[in-house]
DNA sequence: CTGAAAGCGCTTACAG
DNA sequence: CTGAAAGCGCTTACAG
């Protein structure tokens, strides 16, 4: 079937191009009803549908953002996707969703290929590697926001939980049940991303705040694959933790299977707290005490934040960081209270 | 910072615009190997980067696709759609991303506008009441795939799962086991989408095959706010239950807050299995028997079918089935056995 | 109130 | 081997 064009249009309703295009900008101004009727009548009658691609082309404005997130199937990433696409939705604008799997060349190619295709804008999980090139980004003004982590040397608008308060929560709740002997779950070591790096703050900073020496054979980094070796190992320990933060739903998750496969008893044996409120949390067994984030809420703000940029230009950019919020189930009971 | 174009580039190399763009497109066959050098010199000199809404707009081809999804909260949507991406990811493609939650008339705002953006093709959960709009697309010969589930009267690519085989699994796991009383739980009635119905109409063929009289009242069709009143109702029944089929990931949620809160006990009071094998299935106790769907393999299978479709136009639709996949766990152990 | 013309940044058939 | 020209489908400043 032949694309029915603006010309085609012009033709049918016998004006000239620029009236429809006019017409289609709601510029009725100077248009007399009549050859406004016959527009809007040929515009039905050919079955008219405006090409974007064109309009794009001329105005430099495409209606579509990128977003860049690690992985998808990550739980966060997929509720700040959904609130930054329902944003988008209610300005008109669609969203390209690209995974870039932590990989900063996937992420830098992405990029690339979004600014070709003339995206307004991006929001990403930044990698922590392409410093320099988010720089560049700065330095063309191109507008883009950073969630859920920071990159160091680069001033951009970003949208963060308050990591540390996060870890805090968890651990003053283990505290004021009576636990002492708190361990964490990290992930590994090797990329400094913000979370880990403050979340581990956080929960060495509370530590000592409740005057608790923190016991470095109490933090654990570990990769997903790794956990049950890692946990196995913590808890032959000569004297034990009671008590493990799990610094995101993976590693919950991890920590869980083995915590079951090795029928160990939760909070008795072991207190657990999670952060990322994950969806089995009341499910399980004990209901999992856990520090949620506000994911939607965060997505919007990423949104809005970029479309700020899209009105004002370049102006000061700013570190929004979200209040976690603990919500209190079973798994870190007080201690010797048995469930 | 003023935008480089095709044009910067031929002038600083001294060439004209032509040749800089069958350089782009490696079309070197006559190229003589100086001018090739100075138009890349140039290119990495100026810092030009290709503007490709302009060359969609000459070549009909925006390498986007749009997917259009209920929710992507859902955990199948999402991982359909990690599936999708991945694939365009190897063919150059990005993908837009749309929750149509089950409004058509979102749908249909959006289906227009990712025309109007010239996407090159769709994939698409359709909601019921479109089915003239679909029509329409056919008669287009605009690319697009149905994914989950199937609408009457248009015949389209689609990619489904093998629904009465689903629930035959699961009503013949449970028979196997010596279950004999079997109730489903079913969304309510007043969305025709594939899956319920096709569920629906598995569990009450495999009833029969397996020489049990389905009961009415065994069957329930419930929105995930009502499970809660109505598992109470059934569980009320002079006769009730002793098995109970989830027809999906949602109402199994809802199905095992109620088992925990109610403290039923699984599966000696009440057996479970859950169609779609969510993440906590091996983690509840008793860990869950359900039916696997293939979602990556779905995914990948519908973007094939699009791309397909973009290489031979127009040719014979097909629907294809993915089996699915039982995976035996605890909630439907033997009956008479305690655990 | 409406139209002719130029232009957005590319590609491509064709001429030389 | 390379360039001038037309064209993709719009928008917009300007003329009348």
């Amino acid at each position: 079937m032949k694309k029915v064009t603006i010309t085609d249009v012009a033709t049918y309703a016998g004006v000239s191009k620029s009236t429809v295009s006019q017409f289609l900008n709601q510029r009725f101004d100077y248009m007399s009803v009549e050859t406004k009727e016959r527009v809007d009548a040929a515009i039905k009658e050919l079955g008219y549908q405006p090409n974007i691609i064109a309009r794009s082309l001329k105005q430099r404005s495409t209606k579509t953002i990128g977003v860049i997130v690690a992985n998808i199937l990550h739980d966060f990433s997929t509720r700040v996707i959904r609130a930054i696409e329902d944003y988008c939705h209610t300005e008109d604008y669609h969203v390209i969703v690209c995974n870039a799997d932590d990989n900063s060349e996937k992420e830098k190619r992405y990029i690339d290929m979004l600014r070709a295709k003339q995206v307004d804008g991006i929001i990403l999980f930044p990698t922590s590697k392409n410093k320099t090139f988010y720089q560049d980004l700065m330095k063309d003004e191109y507008p883009f926001v950073f969630i859920d982590r920071l990159v160091p040397g680069v001033e951009a608008d970003a949208v963060l939980l308050n990591n540390h308060q996060a870890a805090q929560l968890a651990v003053d709740q283990f505290v004021a049940n009576g636990y002492q002997k708190i361990a964490v779950l990290a992930p590994p070591l090797f990329d400094p991303i913000t979370p880990r790096l403050e979340r581990i703050e956080g929960y060495q900073q509370s530590l000592e705040k409740n005057h608790i020496r923190p016991n470095p054979l109490y933090a654990i980094n570990s990769a997903l694959e790794k956990v049950e070796e890692q946990m196995k190992k913590l808890l032959l320990l000569s004297d034990p933790p009671e008590a493990i933060l799990a610094l995101n739903d993976r590693l919950l998750y991890q920590l869980l299977q083995y915590v079951k496969d090795q029928q160990i008893q939760v909070p008795q044996q072991l207190a657990i707290i999670g952060i990322d409120d994950v969806t089995f949390a009341s499910l399980y067994t004990p209901s999992l005490t856990t520090v949620a984030q506000p994911a939607f809420d965060m997505g919007k703000k990423a949104a809005e934040l970029l479309f700020k940029q899209f009105d004002n230009g370049a102006s000061k950019k700013q570190v929004y960081r979200f209040a976690p919020e603990i919500i209190i189930r079973e798994s870190c009971e007080r201690k010797g209270n048995e469930i």
